[in-house]
DNA sequence: CCACAGATGTGTACGGCGTAAACAATCTGG
DNA sequence: CCAGATTGTTTACGCCGTACACATCTGTGG
């Protein structure tokens, strides 16, 4: 039996060739343009070339469809975030000041991306239900590149280097994840859209200094 | 000529009477049901005994009514956050106590409003676009009970009695607004929401604890 | 090698949605 | 009491999601 990942190579074995990866993307690009309402399944089949009803025999209906697209875009950002940990610090730093700045980095990641894709963002949070990702899912089917799990890891790095107490570290994913996905919102669909892209950047970035330091010293 | 609050309290003046406002009040049943996307035109036209087409002589579409339902939720919203600062404190608090605790206190009612209605808190931050509330609308306009004034009032608070320092006063309204819709969203749409309501309470609570003592002495 | 079964895509159809336009009923100011 | 504005209805159009019957392709077992 031929594999995804074989199919995926050849050009257009069935019909079509592996039409729901096409349906996925060109999914992602109509996320992009008009956000999670202007991705409808007879618009992404149109683009695609393929009858409004072909998606049928790959998604069972369009909230499937949308749950694919989430799959990817969580995906994506995902990669930025595992990019900004990656990112040039200046040197000569403590592994604590270190691991504090990662967490502060990846925050900013986070915000910017939903700035950047603010369509695509969306989508993640549209129509109240959400890949198998983060808590909860902690034991098996848990990607291996989710935002959930790369916080985590900066946390558990934030431990290791001593940069937060062991007792702190419980849960502490909700207050930073919520902090960074209430800024996301409250700038794409909020009252904050209209400040200028400089001052939310300022704003962001002192609302993680403040949590982080209420993580390290709070009371 | 008659105002509105003159014809609100007469039975059908016009052949329905009051039209607008019966919309709206289906509209926010529709949404606690079934959220916004569940908030349609002909649906609330039909459930108000009208045809479909007679809310365009009060709306100029369907955003618009949407708008005018978000406008009442955060109405309701404000008036839960007002009983939150109104709520008894234990007796024999500093001042800046009771100001931190009042502030604690309203992050806790506006996730349990949230929680409690689902739906039309979801409305609120529906389809991008937000009411004439919070920062940016300094001026004139603002509501006089708009969760952003309450939130302000609170942190005013809390520097006259010397809970907070003023200069960690400027813009302190954001990560905290931030914080509480996070909160709110990752219960509601996100990954949060599987978890007992008990287990939920008491992460909003720790959040809220850490923010704020972050507000109070952070770095 | 080939026919057949299953996988994949098409055409058509139905009801729901938002909304534009023409029309009817009702109210109100002069 | 009537003219014109206000409010509601009817009809119609194109979009959407989706069910169903049909056509086409493709890998596999006889």
């Amino acid at each position: 039996m031929k594999t995804a990942s074989t199919t995926a190579r050849m050009a257009r074995p069935y019909h079509h060739g592996n039409l729901a990866d096409a349906l996925v993307a060109e999914g992602l690009k109509l996320a992009a343009e008009g956000g999670p309402e202007a991705l409808s399944l007879r618009e992404v089949a149109r683009r695609t070339g393929v009858s409004a009803t072909a998606a049928y025999r790959h998604f069972t209906n369009r909230d499937d469809l949308v749950m694919a697209v989430k799959v990817v875009v969580l995906a994506r950002l995902a990669a930025a975030l595992r990019a900004a940990t990656r990112s040039r610090l200046p040197s000569g730093l403590t592994d604590a000041e270190q691991a504090r700045r990662r967490l502060v980095g990846i925050g900013q990641a986070y915000v910017e991306f939903a700035i950047t894709n603010p369509g695509q963002y969306r989508v993640i949070f549209a129509d109240a239900a959400f890949p198998g990702d983060g808590p909860g899912a902690e034991g098996d089917d848990c990607a291996p590149d989710s935002p959930y799990r790369i916080l985590s890891e900066v946390l558990d790095q934030m431990v290791a280097t001593g940069a937060l107490a062991p007792e702190r570290r419980v849960d502490a994913e909700l207050p930073m994840w919520a902090l960074v996905h209430g800024l996301s919102s409250l700038i794409l669909e909020g009252p904050y859209g209209h400040r200028p892209r400089r001052e939310q950047k300022a704003l962001v970035r002192s609302s993680l200094e403040l949590v982080i330091s209420g993580l390290q010293d709070g009371a």
